[in-house]
DNA sequence: TGTAATTTGTACGTATGTATC
DNA sequence: TGATACATACGTACAAATTAC
């Protein structure tokens, strides 16, 4: 599933994962979408990037973190 | 100059510092910032937290970074 | 021409704090 | 109380490209 030596960054790599999952409709808009921990035991990544495919995620706005609480698939303020 | 301890996270009050250092002129437009082994030594910090720093610096547009070159006062595009 | 140093990029691991459930 | 989840911060290692010598 994930490539580490591939020339694609793994943070890069998981966050297309996720978007797909999220275009394929299976993470739908404002559920959850998997937590830090669940990524990280998913793909066999370590904590730090998965932060850095979340990040990225959100900063294509496909997604919205409630700190202490949890990143949803979507935008805020619903 | 740096408290760990404080409300504000480290890598704001950094980013804090080297905005200061750009708008009072010590560091010119076009010309190189600290590079983050500098920043490491200069705030006694982590390099993650020096790159979270400039990453902070670069969101808010006031530097430019070019890679295996170094971080850059103002825009690109000269 | 070749080598070493520099600098950013990526990735891993670990620890602690804070808020929520 | 305890488990969960994100936020911050530390340290380490290696890769890739550029620069200096």
């Amino acid at each position: 599933m994930i490539d580490p030596d591939g020339p694609v960054p793994v943070y890069r790599q998981v966050a297309d994962l996720l978007a797909a999952r999220i275009s394929s409709g299976e993470l739908a808009p404002h559920r959850p979408i998997p937590s830090e921990s669940t990524i990280v035991q998913e793909y066999g990544i370590a904590r730090g990037t998965a932060r850095r495919a979340v990040a990225l995620l959100r900063e294509r706005g496909l997604v919205y973190t409630v700190p202490q609480r949890g990143t949803y698939v979507g935008q805020p303020e619903s």
